[in-house]
DNA sequence: CTGGCTTGGGCAAGCGCTTGCCGCAAACGC
DNA sequence: GCGTTTGCGGCAAGCGCTTGCCCAAGCCAG
C-alpha cells in the first residue's frame, strides 16, 4: 500500500540502489539522475521506512533521554536544551519518563536498548544501579546525573551543590539570620541528600547550630506542610532553605496563609531556579542549577564518547550558584 | 555482536519460531518449553531488535504526540496524561516538539510517518494545514486540537472557551469591574484568537464597552510589558484578562512593581490553570483548560479511530471553566 | 591501440524478526 | 483399527532498506 523505494526507482527509471544513494547522499550520482529521483520521491510522496533503514544500517541517529517527571519544569527545560543540541547536530531524541516508578524505569531502559539509540542521557538519579549496569552491558554509552565515576562508555555530570549552598548560607547570615530550617527532598534521591548535606556543612562552617531539617517530597504541597508543622510547633525558622523551587513556592504560600510576610518575617530560598522562580511573588531567591548547561553538557558528553576511539568517559562538573531575588531579606529583630 | 533470537533459540534448544512465539505470546507453547526459552533469554540478556520487529510486523504499538513547546507547563501536563493513558494500554509514546518552528514541525511530521506510529495527537494548533494533510495522506489517524471538523481518520478536540470566558466576565462584573483589559496571545495561534473572541463576546453581552486589547506573545515578559504600556498611558484597566497563566504571572509582577496590589487595585485572570497558578501570590484566578482530560481524550480518540472499522472520527468537546482564587477581588471605588 | 582510471549505476546478499504453512505424534471418535 | 483432531513446533519467505562488489563506458597517457 505505501509507496516504497522501488516505486520511486521505477518512476525515476533507476534502481533502488541509486534511489537509496541519492536520498542518503551516500555516493556520487549524476546531477540529472539525482534530480529525477528527488522529483519522483516528491511526486509520489515517498517516506522512508525508518525501521527498515535502521535494520539495514544497524545503528540509529537517535539519543535517548530518560527523566523522571516531565511535569517538573526543571526537566522540561533540560529536555529542551538537550533536544536543541541534538537537533543542531542532526540527531533525534527519544524521550522516556520514569515517574519515579521502577517498573516504568525498566521499560524506559529496555526501550532505549531495543531502539538501538546511540547513547542515553539518564537525567534522573532514580534509576537504580541495576538498570545502569544493564545499559552498560548492552554497550550503550551513558551520561549520568549522579556524579558517579566515569568509565568506558560512561560519563557523568557531577553537580556540585557546595558553591550555591555556601553562597546561600553566607547571604542569609549576612542578612542576620541565625535560625535556619531546611525542607529537604527525600533521602532516597541522591541529589536531594547531597544538597542537604552541602547545606548542613555550610551552616556548620558558619558556626551556627544544626538547623531543623524536615524531609519532604519536594512538592509545593509538602513544602507548605513543612511550614505549617513548624508554625504549629511555634518554631518557624527565620530562614528556610528548600529542596527545590516547587517546594519553596508551597512554603511561601503557607507562610502567607499564616499571615506572615516573605521576606519580612521569614526568608525563603529555593533550588533549581526554574523559570517561574522569577515570577513568583516575591521573586524567589534560589540556588540555581543550570539546566540548559546540563542539557548541553549531557549531549556533548555523549558525542564525545561516541567520537572517542576508546569510548572513554569523563566527569563533567556543573556548578551551582546563588541567585538573589526578593524572597530573602534582613532577619527580623529579636527573632534572630 | 549483540545477542539475537537465534542464540536464545540455540540455548533453549528450539527454533527461532518458537522463541518468537513465546516472547510475543502469540501461540500456545508447552509450558516447559516456554520456561526454557524465557530462562535462556534472561540468561543471555536478550533484547528484541525493535526495528526488525517493526519491519516484520508492519505496524507499531506507538502513538505520536506533537506539541509546540515543552517548557510550557501546560504541555508538560498534557504529555503526562497522554502518556499515562498510553502506557496503561501497553502503548508507547513518541514525542516531537515544534518549538513554533515550521521546519521543525515538518520534521516532526515526517518522523511520525517514518516511524509508522499508529496515530498521532497533534496538540498544537500551529501545525499548518499542509502538514495535517500530509499526515492524512499517509493514512495516519490524527487527533487535532483546533476543533476542526472530524472526518475519516481524523478526530478533533474542540475546546470551547465560551463557558470559562462567560464565567470570568460575570465573576468580574459581579465584583463591580467595568473597565476590562485583554492581553491576548498572538492572533496567529488559533487558540489565542478564539479565546480572545470569546472574551470579547462575553464582555459585549454584559453590555460593557469594548475593552482595551493588546496582542502579545503569551509569555511572562510580554504580559509585564503590556501592563507597563497601559500604566504609562495612564489607562490601566481594573480587570485584566490574560491569554494564559504565564502571561498573567508577568502581568501581576509588573503590577506589583508599579507599587499596586493585586487584587486590591487590579484583578487579574489567567487561562489554562497550570499547576503553578495555585502557587503564585496571590493564587491566580484563571480559566481552566483541563489538560489531563485533554490528554486522555486525545488518547481515547485515537484508540476509537483505530478500533472503528470505518476509521470514523468525531469531535470531542472540551469545556473550560473558571477557577476563582485570589487574584480577583472587588473593583476599587471610583475606578470602576 | 591498449591498459588503467574515473564516473555512473545495478545486483543481490543481508539486517533480525514475524508468521503462514506444514509435519509429526499422540489422543480421540466411532 | 483407521481416519481425524489436537498439541507442539520447525521451515522459510518475506518486511523495505543499505551497501559491498561488480560492470560498462568514456577518457587519458604511453
Amino acid at each position: 500500500m505505501p509507496i516504497l523505494m522501488q516505486h520511486v526507482a521505477a518512476r525515476a527509471g533507476v534502481s533502488v540502489t541509486t534511489v537509496s544513494h541519492v536520498l542518503n547522499h551516500t555516493r556520487a550520482v549524476a546531477k540529472e539522475t539525482g534530480e529525477r529521483v528527488l522529483r519522483a520521491a516528491r511526486e509520489l510522496n515517498y517516506y522512508t521506512n525508518a525501521s527498515a533503514r535502521l535494520l539495514a544500517r544497524g545503528s540509529s541517529d537517535t539519543l535517548g533521554l530518560i527523566i523522571s517527571d516531565i511535569e517538573n519544569p526543571f526537566f522540561a527545560e533540560l529536555i529542551k536544551s538537550f533536544e536543541i543540541a541534538c537537533l543542531g547536530q542532526g540527531m533525534q531524541v527519544l524521550l522516556s519518563t520514569t515517574n519515579y516508578d521502577p517498573a516504568q524505569a525498566r521499560r524506559a531502559v529496555r526501550r532505549m536498548i531495543e531502539s538501538k539509540v546511540r547513547g542515553v542521557a539518564v537525567m534522573t538519579s532514580q534509576l537504580g544501579p541495576a538498570l545502569i549496569t544493564e545499559l552498560g552491558a548492552s554497550g550503550t554509552p551513558v551520561v549520568l546525573l549522579d556524579g558517579s565515576d566515569a568509565g568506558p562508555n560512561r560519563s557523568s555530570a557531577k553537580i556540585s551543590y557546595a558553591p550555591g549552598a555556601v553562597e546561600a548560607v553566607q547571604h542569609l547570615t549576612e542578612l542576620g539570620h541565625r535560625r535556619f530550617g531546611i525542607i529537604s527532598g527525600p533521602s532516597s534521591r541522591v541529589s536531594a541528600s547531597t544538597y542537604r548535606e552541602s547545606l548542613l556543612a555550610a551552616i556548620a562552617r558558619a558556626g551556627l547550630r544544626r538547623p531543623a531539617v524536615l524531609e519532604m517530597a519536594n512538592t509545593p504541597e509538602t513544602g507548605a506542610q513543612a511550614v505549617r508543622e513548624w508554625i504549629s510547633q511555634g518554631r518557624l525558622p527565620s530562614a528556610v532553605l528548600c529542596g527545590n523551587d516547587l517546594c519553596a513556592f508551597g512554603a511561601m504560600g503557607a507562610i502567607f496563609d499564616a499571615g506572615l510576610h516573605v521576606p519580612a518575617a521569614v526568608s525563603v530560598v529555593g533550588a533549581d531556579d526554574i523559570a517561574f522562580a522569577r515570577f513568583s511573588n516575591p521573586p524567589l531567591t534560589t540556588v540555581r542549577l543550570p539546566r540548559d548547561l546540563l542539557g548541553r553538557t549531557a549531549f556533548e558528553a555523549l558525542q564525545r564518547i561516541l567520537k572517542s576511539k576508546r569510548h572513554a568517559g569523563r566527569v563533567y562538573p556543573i556548578e551551582t550558584q546563588l541567585v538573589v531575588r526578593q524572597s530573602t531579606g534582613p532577619a527580623p529583630r529579636g527573632k534572630r
